[in-house]
DNA sequence: GCTTGATACCTAGAGACACTAGGGGTAGGG
DNA sequence: CCCTACCCCTAGTGTCTCTAGGTATCAAGC
C-alpha cells in the first residue's frame, strides 16, 4: 500500500505510533509495517520529511542521540500532539464511514 | 469535509455515484452532499477537473446536451469504469481497516 | 427592466504532500 | 573488501485539490 493512498492521513498514523512510546524514524517505519501486516511499507524519503513537518507543527518533539555510534533522532509526542490525535482519529472514522456508505461496500458486519 | 481529506479517493466516489446512473456534474455534487448527509460538499472547481481526468482515463464517458437552453455534460460509466470501481472499493476498505487497526479506534461494533 | 440567486460548466495558478532518486554515515558477516 | 542492515537527510518532480475567477441561462422579487 502506497502512502499515496493515505495522503493526508500519514500524520495520524505517525502520531498513533509515537503515542505508544518514543521512537526513532526507522523504527516507526518498521512498526507501521508490522502493525499493518506488511500492507504499509513506506519509503524513508516519505517518512522523514513528514516527521519534520509534525515537529515544526509542534505535535512531535525530537532528541538527537547516539546508539552504537550511529546518530539517532528519537521522536516523542507532545501535549499538542496528544490533543490532536484523538479528533484526527475520529475524523478518519467519520470519513471512512461516509465513503463506505456511498460506495456501498460494507467492510464490517452490520449489527441491528 | 474537504476533498483534501479524501484525496486520492475522490475518483472512487465519483465512479460510485455515476455507476447508479448517468449524471451531470452539478447533480453529482448534489448527490454526494445528500448521500453523505452534508458531510461531503465539494467545490465544483474540484469536481469538474476530476471528471475530465476520469474521462480521459477512459473510466467515464460524456455527452453534451441542452436542457432548458442550458448546456449540460452528462457522464456515464464505461465498462472500464465498472471494472475499476469494485477493486477500488475493496482497496479502500482494506486501507480503512488497516488505519483503524493502527490508530486503535473502532468505528464499527466488534462481533465475535 | 434590473438584480439576485440557483443552475450549470470551465480554467489558471497556487499550495500541499508523497514520490523518486539520490546523498551521507556505522556495524557486522561473508 | 564488499554487501547488507541500520539510520538520517534533501532536492526536484508530479499529482491532486483549492481558490478565485470566468461564462451563460432562467426564475423570482422588486
Amino acid at each position: 500500500m502506497r502512502a499515496e493512498v493515505l495522503r493526508g492521513h500519514l500524520d495520524l498514523l505517525l502520531l498513533a505510533i509515537v503515542q505508544d512510546g518514543p521512537q526513532h524514524g526507522y523504527a516507526i517505519i518498521e512498526a507501521l509495517r508490522e502493525r499493518s501486516d506488511g500492507a504499509i511499507d513506506l519509503p524513508d524519503g516519505t517518512v522523514y520529511p513528514a516527521l519534520h513537518r509534525l515537529e515544526s507543527a509542534g505535535l512531535l518533539s525530537s532528541e538527537r542521540s547516539h546508539v552504537d555510534g550511529r546518530p539517532r533522532r528519537t521522536y516523542s509526542i507532545t501535549s499538542g500532539g496528544k490533543k490532536a490525535v484523538a479528533p484526527k482519529g475520529q475524523e478518519f472514522s467519520a470519513f471512512a464511514r461516509v465513503v463506505q456508505n456511498i460506495v456501498g461496500t460494507q467492510p464490517w458486519p452490520i449489527t441491528n
